[in-house]
DNA sequence: CAAACATATGAACACTTATTCATATGTACA
DNA sequence: TGTACATATGAATAAGTGTTCATATGTTTG
């Protein structure tokens, strides 16, 4: 979504604290870095694509078998994958007519990891 | 998104790998597990809530400082800082008029981490 | 080469979401 | 108590997104 950040009003509070927010203004990454890796968790945040990175982890499936684990259909699927590809965390293989997909990166798990650590926590 | 799963067709590849399909499927957490965990992942999976989140790994700051960091209104922010709030990813303290929000969780950074990791890896 | 199969892709649609605007709520202080 | 400040919130709007449908591409096999 295309955000169009206007020119906020000041308010008092901010002088106040301003060495604060100067702080961390100074530490704050590129505005870049920060876009990126909030288009990563972006593809994190479908169900859909996250129940594929979990088969995926657990064994290279081709894009038929996903569909039907998922129940889900062949161009669904297919549609997700390209997002995953294009993240760069999942590859493919062709086998003949088949293609194979798996995982494409190994921090996959370790991400999942701390989410679920996150959510475990009530 | 609301999804409405249809019937898929049955491929032939699947009855081929229909021992790999069964065992992922016996592996797969739970429908709720994987739901909640892209909900989780979605939280992460805007620009704006990232800057929040990682302003706030450095520092406790009220709703206007946000603001005036990120050049945004404090509607947005403050907006966005429910979201967080209700992921339990931040939490807020009164003090007066002024509301001081900070991290709630210390799994934030290590979810940036890996975030970090993956997108640095080229 | 034709037919069948596996996958990819573009357009359309419904649904979601981030920001803005207006305004309400809560607090301090004169 | 009234005014100013800090924050919260509801409605509206524009932009984004996931699935479906139709169809194209690529591969194998008869």
């Amino acid at each position: 979504m295309a955000k169009k950040y206007e020119q906020i009003e000041k308010c008092d509070c901010d002088v106040i604290h301003q060495d604060i927010v100067n702080a961390v203004k100074d530490k704050m990454p590129r505005e870049e870095t920060l876009y990126d890796l909030a288009e990563l968790f972006k593809v994190f945040g479908d169900s859909t694509r996250i129940k594929i990175l979990w088969a995926l982890d657990e064994s290279e499936m081709c894009v038929c078998d996903i569909a039907v684990l998922l129940n889900m259909t062949q161009s669904a699927i297919s549609h997700q994958l390209r997002v995953l590809k294009q993240a760069k965390l999942v590859k493919s293989r062709r086998e003949g007519k088949i293609v194979y997909y798996s995982l494409d990166d190994d921090h996959v798990r370790q991400i999942f990891d701390h989410g679920l650590t996150h959510i475990n926590e009530e």
